[in-house]
RNA sequence: GGGUAGGUGGCAGAGUGGUCAAUUGCACCAGGCUGUAAACCUGGCCUCUCACGAGUUCGGGGGUUCGAAUCCCUCCCUACCCA
């Protein structure tokens, strides 16, 4: 029989940075009767295998999870098969493209093996995964109209997503309705104590708990987590807004990134994305808000890439940025030598065959604008027609961006 | 089923026969200042060309015209009102 912390430091732990629970005394008495009777809570959290890019923004939930499983909890993760292909009206503003079959295997496949980096897929009876497609795909129509019976136009509409989509004039398809049903009818299968998820999950939260109380069973506590901020500061971390970091990222983009937070963020993502206490995160912000971030990000770099990437990427920073110099590690590019005429290269050829810009056009452009420079001296180019001698090794820059060539 | 209004560059949103590669805002990129923060100033933001210039763009297809994002036909898609 697993031994568990005692509730009030579970409870510590848990409810740290957690948005909204319905209801904590419920799940204080869940916890206290897993304590007594050393049975783990069922902890549910779904992810539709809708992309392919995990980024910080999913780890919020997430890292949730990982703290319950650490508490000797076991970790649900419903994997939604079927859900996918209807999409999460939840916090959007369009509908969302239907996915074939493949994409959607495809999908689970890479986001667990992303998830890994944050939860604990190894150690037995800490996790499941239950694809949704296992039950779905044996609802039939009768059980369907049960489940569409539970819920009423009105209710579905009052959900604010609708709302603003009727409001705006953008579409509303009827399966996207059924999405918090089924979404629901997952803890029902799973029998689940309690489900995680982001603050604009709630309702779909809320819809398993009727219908749990419908199927007889005991109703899960909704557990909601913050939504973190992209890297704009302002709006939702999310692909299609470009303002994300992702789990597959190299160390250097996550902590430069990271480095381009508005200093106003770093208090939640602190809270969010490390397992910092309040006091410590305050000491750290109320010091130089620069020392404040390199810390962020170097704790970020750390939790995907190991601490000797963490070092390594603070030594670049300090190197580049703070003593103006060129970092350690430099991405190499390669460039076919018969594109070199006696070592020459046009400038304008050089940046657009090593992709610093999309066309040579940009090229131009920054050449003129004096964003390009070479070599250890930083040589700029003199002008459009400017050659630059290119020699194995050499260094080039184009704003932030710096690269080392290669002739293949 | 009937009616109305629409589909323009990443987004929002002008343009309704030539002066439109298409006003403007946001986003984005670069330069300056800096801490790859904020704020501010400047330049840029379809492709090729040193340049003159050329080529491909305004839901898809077809047509009228010397000339179309703008007019006509047709197809696809969306919202709103009525039923």
């Amino acid at each position: 029989m697993p031994t568990f912390l005692p509730v009030e430091e579970q409870l510590a732990i848990i409810l740290r940075g957690a948005a909204q629970i319905e209801t904590r005394d419920e799940l204080k008495k869940k916890l206290e009767r897993s304590f007594a009777t050393g049975k783990p809570l069922r902890i549910k959290y779904g992810i539709d295998p809708t992309g392919f890019d995990v980024h910080l923004g999913h780890t919020v939930p997430l890292r949730k999870l990982r703290q319950f499983q650490e508490l000797g909890h076991t970790a649900v993760l419903i994997m939604g098969t079927a859900t996918a292909a209807v999409g999460d009206p939840s916090g959007r503003d369009a509908s969302r493209q239907g996915l074939t079959p493949e994409q959607i295997a495809n999908n689970a496949t890479t986001y667990l093996e992303q998830i890994a980096k944050v939860i604990d897929l190894k150690t037995p009876g800490r996790f499941e995964v239950r694809p949704n497609g296992d039950w779905f795909s044996k609802f039939g129509f009768t059980e369907m109209l049960r489940l569409l019976g539970t819920t009423t136009v009105q209710q579905m509409l009052e959900r604010d997503d609708f709302t603003k989509r009727i409001k705006a004039g953008t579409a509303i398809y009827l399966h996207e309705m059924l999405y918090p049903l089924m979404q629901g009818w997952d803890s029902v299968e799973i029998q689940s104590d309690v489900e995680l998820g982001g603050t604009e999950q709630l309702y779909n939260l809320m819809v398993g708990r009727d219908l749990q109380r419908g199927a007889g069973q005991e109703a899960q506590v909704c557990f909601t987590m913050p939504i973190l901020r992209g890297l704009d500061g302002v709006k939702k971390m999310g692909k299609s807004l470009n303002n994300y970091i992702g789990l597959n990222e190299p160390a250097k983009e996550m902590f430069g990134k990271t480095m381009r937070i508005p200093d106003n963020l770093m208090t939640e993502w602190f809270t969010l994305l490390t397992d910092h206490t309040t006091d410590e995160i305050n000491a750290l912000i109320a010091g130089k808000p620069n020392e404040a971030k390199k810390a962020l990000g170097a704790e970020i770099v750390r939790f995907y890439h190991g601490a000797a990437a963490a070092v390594g990427v603070l030594e670049d920073w300090r190197k580049q940025f703070e003593n103006k110099g060129d970092p350690d590690t430099i991405d190499e590019v390669t460039i076919p030598a018969d594109k070199l005429k006696d070592g020459l290269m046009a400038a304008v050829d050089l940046i657009a065959e090593t992709k610093l810009t999309a066309s040579k056009g940009e090229a131009r452009r920054k050449i003129e604008e004096g964003a390009f420079n070479y070599g250890p001296d930083r040589t700029k180019a003199a002008d459009l027609k400017a050659t630059v001698a290119v020699t194995d090794g050499l260094v080039i820059r184009l704003g932030r961006k710096i690269l080392r060539v290669r002739i293949g």
